[in-house]
DNA sequence: TTGTATGCGTTATCAA
DNA sequence: TTGATAACGCATACAA
């Protein structure tokens, strides 16, 4: 009874018309097989009738369904950016700003659409459904969950911004340690022997990394013939972490409110060296800062109580954000190729998917030292 | 002789392994309507079967066909946040950072996934091909492409910060025409008479609306019983479009090269200042920016030359933006409640996609001006 | 070169 | 409560 109920919609005049690819078969006098080839621009089929499917296609205005349409492919067509920070914290720094302008821009020339999953909410939805092809990690964290799950899944992942310890995944990094480590040499290639470090807290990796990068450095600076140091001197070469050490993150957070994270940066520094001057320390006479935000708060403090940058202060920033070189003065920061960093791991993930290769490396990218106005050589 | 071999695939003892759903069903010795119910926990379900389903799934790790899933529903479950103005634009703008947080955060808790569109070939592929359920517009032109074929399309859409001018289109929009006016007041109640309006070219919806304001502002304080001036002093009350018209903009583009938009503003509005006072042209006591970074570059110029804000110059940005605050001075500037202003946007595009409602609506989200310390009484 | 038939993974209808 | 099966819209191997 079934089978000729549904018969008799087909063979009978019943004249429901067909959706989708049928009915622009139907009009065009053609299979929907051939109209699936002039959609998908095969090169089997003759022009005068391609041109006819299409005329038919406009005039129905058909749209064929994306999700249908990979069905049959097994994909989804679909590549999601994720995190589990939240979206402020991802859309507001430049880090992740060139990052994904380069990512988009691999992604606008492939087939692939591009997703963003900014919250653990999300990202549960994003791994219990086969939602998306492939999956770009940003702003990770050791601790992060999903992430032995995901690495279970048998789904492509690139991870960009951060090293895990022992991972399967491949992942793009710029060389967070070596660039603490240009900071610190360039510093004391200008005669610093108090160098201090304004770094955010450790437990992020960027942080792990310069922090190492920062001691790597002071030890080479140390041990330097270029550039030797007295006993007495290498006692004043001492990293200062004083966002982790001298005040509480947490402390800080309560005050500034609303902010976000980046101005949060800018206000944690200023407080910060604000109250070493008070406290009277012996003040570093240059600072390597792990973010830029950091060295804007520094400068901003440094402004406020009468020092001159960089005659009485260096500063030495990280990231080369846009505001960089408008500053006062412009500042000496690291710079790396974002852009491209993002673009590599675009590709890495669409040949992950199409290609099926999953052999796991690691891509370091350079930092260079960009030096504008804010570093020179110690006061006397 | 097809027939039978696809028969022999099922009914012979061919074990080939069923992927999906089926394979669960199989383990599970259901069948595969009753994994469906479980999965979308359907209330009619024996609660042991539910638990041995469930723990199959677990030990299978099976993940249901996102798309597969949508299609018997005719949805994709996706609603994408599209623009013509590439990435860059809009994620380092904290006007989007703010909307896209609260559109975020709606979608969150819906079951859709969130899609980002930024350049005129996604947009394209997102038009041509049945993507997305809905779709979120944001910074628009009235001239851009697609407007009139996404019209036609009966698509879901709703515009973010701007309004079109004949559109059927549900838009929300900050309410700049008003905030203009607010800003003008402000400054013409503080007993200023020469006020410049800094903005950006006409062809944004927001600078003709900011424009608008700011002439509606000037007429306002004219006639105002409260704050009579003299014909002369009328004379003075007049705009000073700067940016459109004593420098055109693509001038200066060519100066800034790979600087954001953002950064562009900055410059352009330090290097117009810089202009004007070195033309010794007869200088507003007052600027009204249509962007805190245009009154960043403003203030930037102004502390080179030696021009104390507020005591010599006023000056009030618009968009509240995160830096605002810490500025010097803090800067004045227009606020509105963009995260809800998001939200909003993104609880209307779902009920239209869910309830099929479509009914356009224009909404308006007022303006307020948050005193800093950039603006006081003109000089003597 | 075109059409037919089959399958993609899931939901929904209906009968059991 | 459960199971069989049609349907969702499309791609493709194979036959014609």
């Amino acid at each position: 009874v079934v089978k000729e109920d549904r018969r008799s919609r087909k063979d009978k005049s019943e004249p429901r018309k067909a959706s989708g690819i049928l009915a622009v078969a139907q009009e065009a006098g053609v299979s929907a097989a051939t109209v699936s080839r002039v959609l998908n621009k095969k090169p089997t089929v003759d022009p005068k009738i391609c041109e006819r499917v299409q005329k038919v296609i406009k005039r129905l205005k058909y749209r064929p369904h994306y999700a249908a349409r990979n069905l049959p492919r097994g994909q989804t067509g679909n590549i999601a950016v994720a995190t589990l920070r939240g979206s402020q914290v991802i859309f507001s720094n430049p880090f992740f700003t060139r990052l994904f302008e380069g990512f988009g821009e691999v992604l606008d020339e492939s087939p692939f659409n591009l997703m963003f999953c900014t919250t653990p909410r999300q990202m549960s939805r994003l791994l219990s459904a086969h939602t998306v092809d492939g999956i770009c990690l940003v702003s990770v964290r050791e601790d992060d969950p999903f992430l032995d799950e995901m690495e279970e899944m048998e789904l492509p992942v690139v991870v960009v911004g951060a090293y895990l310890r022992e991972t399967t995944f491949t992942t793009f990094c710029p060389d967070y340690s070596g660039g603490a480590i240009a900071a610190v040499c360039h510093l004391a290639g200008l005669g610093h022997t108090r160098i201090g470090h304004l770094n955010g807290p450790l437990l992020s990796y960027k942080s792990q990394a310069d922090r190492l990068g920062f001691e790597e450095g002071i030890r080479r600076a140390v041990t330097s013939p270029l550039n030797p140091l007295s006993d007495a001197e290498r006692e004043l070469v001492r990293p200062l972490s004083t966002l982790e050490r001298g005040r509480p993150a947490g402390e800080v957070v309560q005050e500034v409110g609303s902010l976000t994270a980046l101005e949060y940066l800018e206000q944690a520094a200023y407080a910060i060296f604000k109250d070493h001057l008070r406290m009277g320390q012996e003040l570093p006479t240059a600072y390597v800062a792990s973010s830029d935000f950091l060295a804007i708060g520094l400068l901003r403090a440094a402004l406020e109580v009468g020092l001159e940058v960089p005659r009485d202060l260096s500063v030495i920033g990280f990231g080369d954000i846009p505001m960089a070189s408008l500053l006062h003065p412009p500042l000496t920061t690291l710079h790396g190729d974002l852009v491209e960093m993002g673009a590599d791991a675009a590709r890495a993930l669409i040949q992950m998917i199409t290609q099926e290769r999953r052999s796991p490396r690691r891509v370091v990218y350079p930092l260079s030292i960009i030096e504008r106005s804010s570093t020179g050589p110690p006061p006397p």
